[in-house]
DNA sequence: CAGTCGTGGCT
DNA sequence: TAGCCAAGACT
């Protein structure tokens, strides 16, 4: 069965850290948020904030937002004393905008207790937003703590160099074990972002880069002959498609639009006003006056994809329009519509809406 | 445990 | 293309 003849005889996982620490040493990827050269430690806002932003979310889309939230937010208590709206603005685009309620939260927490963050896990893990992962990276990162750091790109890289093959999520609790067995006493937040670097770049989900793996000689899966069957997932459920509509209400270049409610979908965010799609509604299908149809968005969200119908009423007066009275608004500049913060799937309505009009 | 909660990129 | 996937947290 050792058909690409790895050995598992060198199977050691005191061999691991090393070997990964020095691969980390030549190949780190160089990322805003990364300590840079002489510096001893990074900066705990920096990398709590980073950490917040790369929950379920890419590196390449993370940048510029990490950019922007540093330039307009040097430090936590800059943060702290931002305007809510501002930041949720700010974050639009970027998803899973509970994330950005719980990171001024969180600053609003840190804040108070002077501005420094806790330095110890189980301090870092009572914060708003903070996960056992988040809490853990942090503290290996930021504050030098041997911390075991379990992302999915830790998941995927131990649960092949183990073989672990029952799937997740009930398989979680052997592969923290298994990481616990790996993670070094010193340098547990250079190993944690080398397992995340080595996790993205060469043990990739799909066709991992085996060839180029720096434990490919510790790796159990490899020797079996298919690494990329590993993680073992159950199968995900069916996304239902939903149907919605949202309105488009514009006079004088200004259009209507609506802050959605603190919680559940899209909480917190300047929205078009819609008819109900996600559970709530704002009275704007109520509203009289000369509509038409302005063509469909399509978006998937996590589970369950939308056709929302766009709504236009464009040359209308207000004072015609019965029941425009009844929806708490803002009208905001057509032409400055980019800066409105919209999530992305109202984003698309505007920039549809805003075709549509002119044609 | 299982459902909720975005978005863009890759295969 | 359609599905899968990503530095998860919260309820």
């Amino acid at each position: 069965m050792q058909a690409r003849g790895q050995a598992t005889a060198k199977f050691d996982p005191q061999a691991i850290a090393p070997a990964l620490l020095d691969w980390y040493d030549a190949h780190a990827r160089k990322l805003p948020w990364r300590r840079l050269p002489g510096e001893a430690r990074q900066d705990p806002y920096r990398v709590w904030l980073s950490e917040v932003m790369l929950q379920q979310t890419t590196v390449a889309a993370v940048g510029p937002y990490f950019e922007k939230f540093t330039r307009l937010w040097p430090t936590v208590g800059d943060l702290a004393a931002a305007d809510d709206g501002d930041v949720m603005a700010a974050w639009a685009g970027l998803g899973y905008y509970a994330r950005a309620r719980n990171l001024l939260a969180c600053a609003r927490a840190v804040a108070a207790m002077g501005g420094t963050f806790p330095d110890s896990e189980d301090g870092l893990r009572a914060l708003p937003g903070l996960g056992e992962y988040t809490a853990a990276a942090v503290a290996a990162i930021a504050f030098g703590r041997r911390a075991v750091v379990v992302d999915a790109n830790v998941e995927r890289v131990i649960a092949r160099l183990f073989a672990i093959d029952e799937p997740l999520p009930a398989g979680k609790a052997a592969i923290r074990l298994a990481a616990g067995q790996v993670t070094p006493e010193e340098r547990a937040g250079d190993f944690a972002q080398a397992m995340m670097d080595l996790g993205a770049t060469v043990c990739t989900a799909r066709s991992p880069r085996c060839m180029l793996c720096p434990l490919r000689e510790h790796c159990r899966a490899l020797a079996e002959g298919a690494p990329e069957r590993l993680p073992v997932k159950a199968a995900r459920k069916a996304k239902p498609v939903r149907q919605g509509r949202a309105y488009w209400i514009e006079r004088e270049g200004r259009v209507l639009l609506v802050r959605r409610p603190g919680r559940g979908m899209l909480g917190g965010m300047r929205a078009l006003p819609d008819d109900g799609w996600s559970a709530r509604g704002d009275g704007a299908d109520a509203i009289g006056g000369e509509w038409r149809g302005g063509g469909v968005v399509r978006h998937g969200f996590t589970h369950f994809d939308l056709e929302l119908q766009l709504m236009l009423c464009v040359q209308a007066e207000a004072a015609s329009l019965p029941g425009l009275n009844d929806i708490e608004g803002e009208w905001w500049p057509v032409d400055e519509i980019e800066a409105a913060g919209l999530p992305t799937v109202f984003a698309k309505a505007a920039r549809l809406a805003i075709a549509e009009r002119i044609g």
